[in-house]
DNA sequence: ATGAAATATTAATCTAGATTAATAAAAACC
DNA sequence: GGTTTTTATTAATCTAGATTAATATTTCAT
């Protein structure tokens, strides 16, 4: 049986295909137990404190995930776009209040899976485990090179790296994010972009 | 069959079994498939740009792992103690060079697996999948707890929240390293650590 | 135990990036 | 389309942490 929607699915198959030989039986599972939904542009999805965060498949779209310390202040984490993956996963996980506050940078289209479909969906077939093995795995490795690039970069030179990795983003999101994402100020990004420019 | 050392092993089966049921032949499956090595305190068990990365279970002992740069610059991004898991994981799953640098900062004793045989296990049963993406999750979400202290901490946070963390590691671990990785110079640490024991 | 090498401390100076505040430009709203 | 709100720029000042260099301490090899 073809999804209906599998027109639109094509780019997220590739995706889920790259790595695991997932059958159709499998991807209609996946797209069966997930669920669509749609945000306007500066919508907050999950509220910091609240509810637990669901698994965030992100189908088109700017999604921004943010730490907001004991003071009020933001943190950006992470952005993402068009078939990322986001969400609190320890709050998914574990089905706590999420410490990340979730919001939409642009019109969203995501798909999302709670913890009892999650855990359908993995038992369904060992392939689901892999795929999420894989998922995590690669995910890993950009977290340890992010964490590198915070140790040991200049400002400038993460800044150049995030308009390398996000090429799109700079003309998405409010600079000020981009600042936060980066751990600087906004002032020195805007000090930063100024001395670039010039150049 | 009960395995050989399976006194030795109690602690990491309690690990494994944690999170997941193993069955006594899946865990002997583990045993075999993984290699036990020995290092000495200040041995290079991987080297930066050479052989690839086998992932690592640390018995027993202290192993760094450090990032080399271009100038040849050291930097730490883990340690790992007795019970957890290292290695540079893209290398290890890509089979190429490793980027880091692995020494053993006290006599270690490890359970490695290379690609072949760590294939093998997850072939051997889901039950390894699954093991692998709860530990891969779980270190990613340690991860971005970590990124969030890189932006956000203080020096002086930083290093409380590494003591805290790692209470052993100061006494087994030269400073310049524990520097290093909180991402700050050695003469800093040292003000700061003069600066907290006059409080 | 003794000397050589590696590590840690201390003090002086310097700088990348923070902070504050005022102005300019963009977005958002009715 | 004008007004309010949010975001970005610019400039002046300040500070956490870096750098350099000299001294003290610890570790290691013989």
């Amino acid at each position: 049986m073809i999804n209906k929607d599998s027109i639109q699915h094509t780019s997220i198959i590739n995706n889920l295909t790259k790595y695991v030989d997932f059958s159709e039986e499998e991807l209609d599972k996946f797209f069966e137990l997930g669920e669509t939904s749609f945000y306007k542009k500066n919508q907050t999805l999950v509220h910091k404190g609240k509810e637990s965060s669901p698994f965030i498949l992100i189908k088109k779209g700017c999604l921004m995930t943010s730490y907001i310390d004991e003071v009020d202040f933001r943190h950006v984490i992470q952005f993402g776009i068009d078939n990322w993956w986001t969400g609190d996963l320890n709050s998914f996980m574990n089905n706590v209040p999420s410490i990340y506050s979730i919001k939409a940078m642009t019109d969203v289209e995501v798909l999302t899976w709670n913890k009892v479909n999650f855990d359908l969906l993995c038992a369904s077939s060992p392939n689901f485990e892999k795929y999420f093995r894989i998922l995590f795995q690669n995910s890993l490795i950009s977290h340890q090179k992010r964490i590198i690039r915070n140790i040991s970069f200049s400002a400038e030179q993460k800044y150049l790296t995030f308009l390398k990795n996000y090429p799109r983003l700079e003309l998405i999101v409010p600079q000020k994010y981009i600042a936060s994402y980066l751990g600087i100020t906004p002032v020195f990004l805007s000090n930063l972009r100024k001395k670039l420019s010039g150049k």
